[in-house]
RNA sequence: GGUCGCGUAGCUCAGCUGGAUAGAGCAUCUGCCUUCUAAGCAGACGGUCACAGGUUCGAAUCCUGUCGCGAUCACCA
């Protein structure tokens, strides 16, 4: 029970006790800085059930919880907010209960929460961009997030390994080529393939623009362009089987495969199973026919399958076209039955994809619940806004876009840099320092992303993500860093590591600050595993961190004061390093003992 | 046009289920490195929370409308 809950229930019995009413709840707030106290209970919702004044009846229930709690030391009532003063020794009891928890802040898996985690799901005709970024950030934060909060995640992602835009390079490679393979060019396999996919839009569009010269429309010449009747010819030929043609297939995406594991291990992330589309483009039909007799779905004249969502406030949807074929919603439906028969203990799915596909999802999960499954009530769309660059938007033809293996790179450069004009690495070895610039890179790119809204669009200044001041992950890193090097001076035995500190310590203002956002990590975790929120936990990490760098300022840690007080300096230094380690750890972002 | 999302300091963003005088960083300015790492700290400057109504003890937060930006409204994925 935390001191809000005891606070909580000493409150109700107070208000039965003087005014013989029954309270349902109690309203709390952090004291805000300017005034003295460290709770605040707010007083005005209460009147609705307690009538009277509400400064009075502050009062009245501060002097009770005083009078009551050994850990209510004073109030002081402010219009209608009742500060209540918390004893040191609370928080000096809760810090040792805390301080030994090496798992503080995560709950014990519960194999009956199992939830999927869908992210990244690429295209395989091109390298993975700026845009992929967010969305493997955001999945594999989320799923880490959900693992500390108790429940047991499974990533995935389905890959696009099918259609006309995979046909699209493979033809250029055929027609454009001279059998380059990324061993002949040295390119990264994706890299290589998207080349051509470039190369197949260039040579379309010239085709186009020749046919209006010569007098067709646009329309008409954009359906009728050669390459593209010969991309579409292709496809056909994949689908039937031809023999040439998925080898070819299976050889350009063998390289993209490669390619992929590469940018996917230099980003930390990673999955635990693979859904290939080409393997599940067909699922789905069974259900629909199923769905048919339920009388969920409903035929067209033309043969066609459809769901009547008008009811809903949407519209009218196609679930299976006239030949039979399926479409994008078909597949959808299919592959989330497919993975829960696959992993059975699922209750839940989050789908990590851009927000140009709500409606879509929103139809989805419609679909799924009117099919009558129970995992149909708790799946989420983890919707995340576009990132623009300041030119504007980024489109993957015209070649404007940041791709992801770049921008690592520039961000480690970056880091390097800065690193180097510090100079505090010198006695560092190349090979030690290499890595450390990746750590700080990628801490700085990846809380960039994570600390804004997933539903805000971001613009990415690539000048400004490499800003290491302020609001940033380097900096988060840098405090980290700090406490390794204090603890090393410390060099305590482990003995007064693990010593309980003197219950009757008189807390520094700062030391109370920083063991008050302590206490309320747990929470936010929980918070952020509700709310599929990565930045919430980037920006409490920034607010712990704020409160140290002021206290390390300030207050000295290994200065010459009194034994008892430097080991729970160090103590309490420690607890906050390992918080911040814990908290990025959740955000996939790595923390350097030194830098 | 219908639907959904966004609009907070010059810029980039916080602001949980409505609570006290709306918070950070960047930028600009002022202090602080013989002292545990100055990638830091302390402070100053900077706001009609897009606009207008409503709900109530109280609204950046909830509701309605208007404006602006974006997405979407394919038998594409």
């Amino acid at each position: 029970m935390n001191i809000q809950e005891v606070i909580q229930t000493k409150v109700i019995e107070a208000v039965a006790s003087i005014y013989n009413i029954s309270l349902p709840t109690v309203e709390f707030q952090p004291t805000r800085k300017d005034f003295e106290g460290d709770i605040t209970l707010v007083v005005f919702p209460m009147l609705r059930y307690v009538k009277g004044n509400p400064e009075q009846i502050g009062i009245q229930i501060g002097s009770y919880l005083e009078r009551e709690l050994n850990e209510v030391q004073g109030f002081n009532v402010i219009k209608g907010f009742l500060n209540l003063v918390i004893s040191d020794s609370y928080y000096t009891k809760f810090f040792n209960s805390i301080k030994d928890d090496y798992s503080y802040g995560r709950k014990h898996e519960q194999e009956s929460n199992a939830v999927l985690v869908e992210y990244s799901s690429p295209n395989t005709n091109k390298p993975l961009h700026l845009g992929h970024i967010r969305n493997n950030l955001l999945g594999y934060s989320v799923a880490e997030i959900l693992k500390a909060n108790g429940n047991k995640v499974y990533k995935t992602q389905i890959i696009n390994d099918r259609g006309i835009h995979i046909c699209k390079s493979m033809l250029a490679w055929q027609m454009f080529g001279n059998g380059e393979t990324p061993q002949s060019t040295g390119l990264k396999g994706d890299k290589l393939t998207g080349l051509y996919y470039v190369k197949f839009d260039q040579v379309y569009k010239k085709e186009v623009q020749d046919l209006i010269a010569s007098g067709m429309d646009k329309i008409q010449a954009e359906r009728e362009a050669p390459m593209l009747l010969k991309a579409q010819k292709m496809l056909r030929k994949w689908e039937a089987g031809d023999s040439e043609v998925v080898s070819l297939w299976k050889k350009m995406n063998g390289w993209v495969y490669d390619g992929f594991d590469k940018t996917y291990a230099n980003l930390g992330v990673d999955f635990d199973k693979l859904y290939y589309e080409s393997e599940t483009y067909l699922l789905g039909k069974d259900v629909i026919a199923e769905g048919i007799e339920n009388g969920i779905f409903y035929i067209k004249e033309d043969g066609s399958v459809w769901i009547d969502l008008t009811d809903e406030g949407l519209d009218e949807k196609i679930v299976l076209r006239a030949d039979g074929t399926a479409v994008y919603m078909t597949q959808d439906i299919g592959t989330a039955i497919q993975r829960v028969k696959d992993f059975p203990d699922i209750g839940g799915m989050v789908y990590t994809v851009g927000n140009e596909q709500d409606y879509h999802f929103k139809v989805l999960f419609l679909i799924l619940k009117k099919l009558g499954y129970s995992w149909a009530e708790h799946l989420y769309h983890l919707s995340y806004g576009m990132v623009d660059l300041p030119e504007g938007k980024m489109k993957s033809r015209e070649g404007t876009v940041v791709d992801a293996d770049d921008l690592i790179d520039e961000m480690t450069n970056t880091a390097a840099k800065i690193s180097q004009e510090l100079g505090k690495l010198d006695d560092y070895s190349e090979e030690e320092k290499q890595k450390l610039y990746r750590i700080i890179g990628l801490g700085a790119l990846k809380y960039y992303i994570l600390k804004v809204d997933p539903k805000k669009r971001i613009l990415f200044n690539p000048e400004e993500s490499v800003d290491f001041q302020g609001n940033t992950g380097p900096f988060i890193q840098y405090t980290y860093a700090r406490i390794q090097s204090i603890l090393r001076k410390a060099n305590l035995s482990a003995n007064d590591l693990l010593n309980p500190l003197k219950k009757d310590l008189e807390l520094h203002a700062k030391e109370k600050e920083l063991i008050k956002l302590l206490e309320i990590y747990p929470e936010t975790v929980q918070l952020a595993a509700e709310n599929y929120s990565p930045a919430l936990i980037a920006n409490y990490s920034y607010d712990l961190v704020k409160e140290f760098n002021s206290f390390y300022q300030q207050v000295s840690i290994l200065g010459e004061s009194e034994e008892a007080i430097r080991i729970f300096r160090v103590q309490l230094a420690k607890k906050v390093g390992e918080v911040i380690k814990s908290a990025f750890q959740l955000l996939g972002i790595e923390v350097p003992v030194r830098m």
